[in-house]
RNA sequence: GCCGUUGUAGCUCAGUGGUAGAGCACUUCCUUGGUAAGGAAGAGGUCAAGGGUUCAAUUCCCUUUAACGGCUCCA
């Protein structure tokens, strides 16, 4: 006998060789029915994997994120035999699950496959999921297994097999599909009740754009049909916050063909967000003891050169143009052209800590292939600024920056975000990261320091450093769920020698400051991007391009209601009157449609006592009120930046 | 940059080997209406660009370009 302990501490006994399946069963069929898999010891298992000794036992069902995992990977193997019955002669890679569902990476030789073959596909995988199949998992050892594939001839299972030792592979069959797999997987095939193949997709063999391009296929499965139901349900929700969409919709941004990819042009809607959003950080960093400074969008070779950033990043930035025998470039980063104004003056202790701001315009050629309405462009607005300081003032200002994200995520209502402390690789010195392992140490410790001095949730990343310095990126996810840095805190510890800045100290000695990059606000595009995503196009008054919309009942009243409009825009509100010759209805939908926040609706009623009927977007009727109430209330409302 | 898909009116989208259609938006007229679409008429397109096949191409083929879904990349 041996005990099985459940997640509530209860401890019971069975016979060695019980499987997962076997304890639901012995708890309910109702529950036996439900399990995917089974987490003993820590570990996911097969739930009809036999138990030999005493171990801890978690049931995993379909709202356990690992038997989520399991559901979807056994899925992948399931694509995998429906894709071999249509595809004869098809090699596989691997086939994990991801967040939202699965994917698996094939070569299908010189087969091409197409979104019709995916609705054959989920054809053949609905019918073999009704067999009933059941998932075996097999030890096999190392020389049987590469025996195996080598009589398939499938170089890319060799390739696994290369990486795993004798004892640690196993095989997983189900129906007429065997595969080289770790596990574990669901019980049988008939689990998958509802299937749906999203897309079809090129990926490089590995990872490494060098490699071969697999033919990658991306699909989610569900217990239920009701459950996929709700999920594409909510694709379609998603959809509809879409940036791109809702920046047409709501007359902010365009592209346009003869401009470029990847250049928006802002239209007057967005430009006034751009505005409000450069008064609010010109506020802020005034009052953080910030001076701004204003750069040329161009610059010599040389100076990228000197900043180091033309051997790593040359092609990413647009090719120069030459002008009297020299290169000039357009400029990717502000910071040399910062570095330089330090550098325009002698400095001393007492200049320090030195933070000069700039929203900055800069060109990066982003690969074609890359470019995502706002969030990824090539012609971005940098809500930059770089602070010089010494080493003893670096934790204050690197906190102080730290504060002033928090204190915008408030504003903005910014929750689902990740921070994330981004370290470099230390094999890649010299490559990737400039080669000064004891600097890179010495700061990573102090922004992690930072961090947990603040008690600030974060996640450590390896590999994904500045070339220059470790950073803190705040990680957001677009509709869409792609994942994109929105703000950065940078360490720089390598430019500083590199320009040559130095100051004072107290000893009368020269020094070289740290440098601190840090982008609080992102840049425009991907911020405007982000905020239209996460306010739905619904902007609080503040930013909304238009805060008061002025909506007489008839024409009657039109006079009437230029004269509010009047008064408002003399209090700098943003009004506009609705002077079409249409209904009162057809005017509240095209403004609610339009997100403004306010509605007037003015009539007889509201003429003869000087009022005015108050809608608020998305909200409907919010009752009469005197119109210098109103702009009272509104105009505290905008002064505040409320949410609401 | 790589793999795949797509490109028709300002927007959303039908359609066809014999030089184009809807709804919304727009213009004009009628209507002056009280909280999410009043009615009528009109205007609007080198069917992404270039080349090829064909008596004839928006439609079929090729190239280019752009967008989209991924991969790679992201100072």
């Amino acid at each position: 006998m041996i005990h099985i302990t459940l997640p509530d501490g209860a401890v019971r006994q069975y016979e060695k060789g019980v499987t997962a399946l076997d304890v639901a069963k012995s708890i309910s069929e109702g529950l036996a029915r439900k399990v995917l898999a089974a987490n003993v010891n820590g570990q996911v298992w097969d739930a009809g994997r036999p138990i030999n000794e005493d171990a801890s036992l978690k049931l995993l069902t379909w709202t356990d994120t690992d038997g989520k995992s399991t559901f979807w990977h056994s899925s992948a193997h399931l694509m995998a035999e429906a894709v071999e019955s249509l595809f004869p002669g098809v090699k596989f890679w691997v086939g994990p699950p991801v967040e939202n569902g699965f994917y698996y990476d094939m070569d299908l030789g010189d087969k091409k496959m197409s979104e019709e073959d995916l609705i054959a596909l989920e054809k053949k995988m609905n019918e073999l999921a009704k067999k009933n199949s059941t998932y075996v998992r097999k030890e096999i050892p190392k020389d049987e297994a590469v025996r195996y594939f080598t009589g398939k001839g499938d170089e890319y299972k060799l390739d696994l097999l290369g990486g795993l030792k004798d004892g640690e592979i196993t095989f997983y069959t189900q129906g007429n599909f065997t595969d080289l797999c770790r596990g574990p997987h669901i019980p049988n095939t008939s689990f998958i009740k509802a299937i749906k193949l999203t897309s079809i997709a090129g990926a490089y063999w590995k990872g490494d754009e060098k490699n071969k391009m697999l033919t990658r296929v991306y699909g989610v499965t569900f217990p239920s049909q009701k459950e996929l139901d709700e999920y594409l349900q909510m694709l379609e929700e998603a959809r509809k916050r879409d940036h791109r969409k809702l920046g047409k919709e709501l007359s902010i941004f365009t592209m346009d063909d003869d401009v470029g990819p990847g250049l928006p042009l802002w239209l007057p809607n967005g430009t006034i967000i751009i505005e409000e959003l450069e008064k609010l950080a010109k506020e802020t960093e005034l009052a953080a003891g910030y001076k701004r400074v204003v750069t040329p969008h161009i610059a010599k070779e040389s100076m990228y050169l000197t900043s180091g950033h033309l051997p790593y990043y040359q092609d990413s930035m647009y090719p120069p143009m030459e002008l009297e025998g020299q290169k000039y470039y357009l400029k990717a980063m502000n910071c040399p052209h910062h570095h330089k104004i330090f550098a325009a003056e002698p400095k001393s202790y007492k200049d320090l800590p030195l933070r000069l701001a700039e929203y900055g315009t800069c060109y990066r050629y982003e690969q074609s292939g890359e470019l995502f309405g706002l969030m990824r462009v090539r012609c971005l607005h940098m809500n930059d600024a770089h602070i010089y300081c010494t080493k003893e003032q670096f934790y204050e200002e690197f906190k102080a920056v730290n504060d002033m994200y928090i204190k915008y995520f408030k504003i903005f209502g910014v929750d689902k975000y990740v921070m994330r402390l981004s370290l470099h690789e230390p094999s890649k010195l010299g490559k990737k990261y400039v080669d000064e392992p004891e600097l890179w140490k010495e700061t990573e410790e102090l922004v992690r320091d930072v961090l947990i001095k603040t008690n600030t949730p974060f996640v450590e990343v390896q590999d994904e450093a500045a070339f220059y310095g470790p950073k803190i990126d705040v990680q957001i996810w677009s509709a869409i769920g792609r994942e994109f840095t929105l703000a950065t805190n940078q360490v720089d510890f390598a430019q500083g020698r590199r320009f040559k800045l130095e100051f004072t100290n107290q000893d009368n000695k020269a020094e070289t400051p740290l440098i601190i990059h840090r982008a609080p606000l992102g840049t425009h595009e991907r911020f405007i991007g982000f905020l239209l995503e996460h306010y739905a196009g619904k902007f609080p008054a503040w930013l909304a391009p238009v805060q008061v919309k002025v909506l007489p009942i008839s024409d009657k009243f039109l006079d009437y209601a230029k004269t509010i409009s009047q008064k408002l825009k003399k209090a700098d509100i943003r009004a506009e009157v609705d002077d079409r010759n249409e209904k009162i209805g057809k005017k509240i939908r095209d403004t609610e449609l339009m997100k403004v926040p306010y509605m007037l609706v003015v009539g007889e009623k509201e003429m003869n006592e000087n009022k005015v009927a108050v809608r608020r977007q998305g909200k409907g009727d919010a009752g009469i009120k005197d119109v210098d109430e109103f702009l009272k209330d509104v105009k505290t409302e905008i002064e505040e930046r409320r949410s609401e």
